[in-house]
DNA sequence: AACATTGACAACCGCGTATTA
DNA sequence: GTAATACGCGGTTGTCAATGT
């Protein structure tokens, strides 16, 4: 079975969008809203893209709430301690940091963040699924090359059973990684949930999804040996708490007002903490 | 002034997964 | 249970403005 395009090229529009299609777009999601499936979205809206350029589009850039500001200095802290921790998930990455898409900090990570944490030699490991995934990619390469194209169908069944057994062994090695580090995983938990309970579901490097309970991720981390474990967690409820707040750090026209309240002093106080206690974890 | 290089960011593409029929 | 479809993610490429030569 032959995947099909999202959608036909034909006639579709590409490369930058114009202010009337972007005006067009949004009265469309104000009206409508963002459920009402991408894919039908372009023709209703009228506009001559693919569905998915339609989602991009909203979702980096027309969407409200989003802060096209210069990275702070705690963002690109915080940005790097969890590349350190997820890898190049980025959009979990994302969901830590209020207004940041994934594509804004993917371009930062790539464009600037990576150089600068080079020049001061603190250039991050490569991070366990990054190197998997690297040394994937080269297999494949190889693999590629060597197939004998009469074989292909041969070896493309081969190829899916591996991975079938491939992914048996991520997820085992996702576990233990798990009872290792119990909780390198609640770092990535979206701080915006709406429930703000740390409910949230989190998806996997192999696509697997989890959701995890704030109760649940301190009853367990009451089990482990890790002793900082809890208070990982409270600090982490804490920042949760304050970045929820309506002076949010992360927006820079609230940034000035916020400098100056008590919460910024306690924010930063409980921000160091905190990165101290992932970082004894992490290393 | 003209061209080359670099940096930043927008957008595209392909793939994996979830959902639907 | 399976194929078709839609969505979301991460890697990569394209574009354009700023800067250097």
């Amino acid at each position: 079975m032959g995947r099909k395009p999202c959608c036909s090229k034909e006639g579709l529009k590409k490369g930058s969008w114009t202010k009337k299609e972007d005006l067009l777009l949004t009265e469309y999601i104000k009206e409508y809203g963002e459920g009402t499936g991408w894919r039908s979205l372009p023709k209703k809206a009228g506009l001559l893209r693919c569905g998915k350029s339609c989602r991009l589009r909203w979702v980096n850039y027309l969407k409200p709430g989003l802060n096209r500001g210069t990275f702070t200095p705690e963002e690109d802290d915080l940005i790097v301690r969890l590349y350190t921790l997820l890898g190049s998930r980025w959009s979990l990455i994302a969901g830590r940091i209020p207004g940041r898409t994934d594509n804004d900090i993917k371009n930062y990570w790539n464009t600037s963040l990576l150089k600068k944490l080079k020049a001061q030699g603190n250039e991050p490991r490569e991070h366990k699924s990054q190197a998997k995934k690297r040394r994937r990619k080269e297999e494949k390469a190889n693999v590629s090359s060597q197939i004998n194209r009469k074989n292909n169908n041969e070896n493309k069944k081969k190829m899916k059973k591996e991975k079938i057994v491939e992914k048996h062994n991520i997820e085992d090695e996702e576990a233990t990684k798990i009872e290792e580090q119990p909780h390198a995983q609640d770092f990535a938990q979206p701080v915006s949930d709406s429930n703000h309970n740390f409910t949230s579901s989190c998806s996997n490097q192999d696509g697997t999804s989890s959701s995890t309970s704030s109760s649940e991720i301190h009853s367990s981390s009451q089990n482990t040996e890790y002793h900082n474990q809890d208070e990982i967690f409270e600090k982490l409820q804490v920042i949760d708490e304050l970045l929820l707040n309506d002076n949010c750090l992360f927006q820079p026209e609230k940034c000035i007002e916020f400098n100056n309240n008590e919460n910024h002093m306690l924010f930063e106080e409980v921000y160091e903490e905190y990165f101290q206690l992932v970082s004894e974890n992490s290393c």
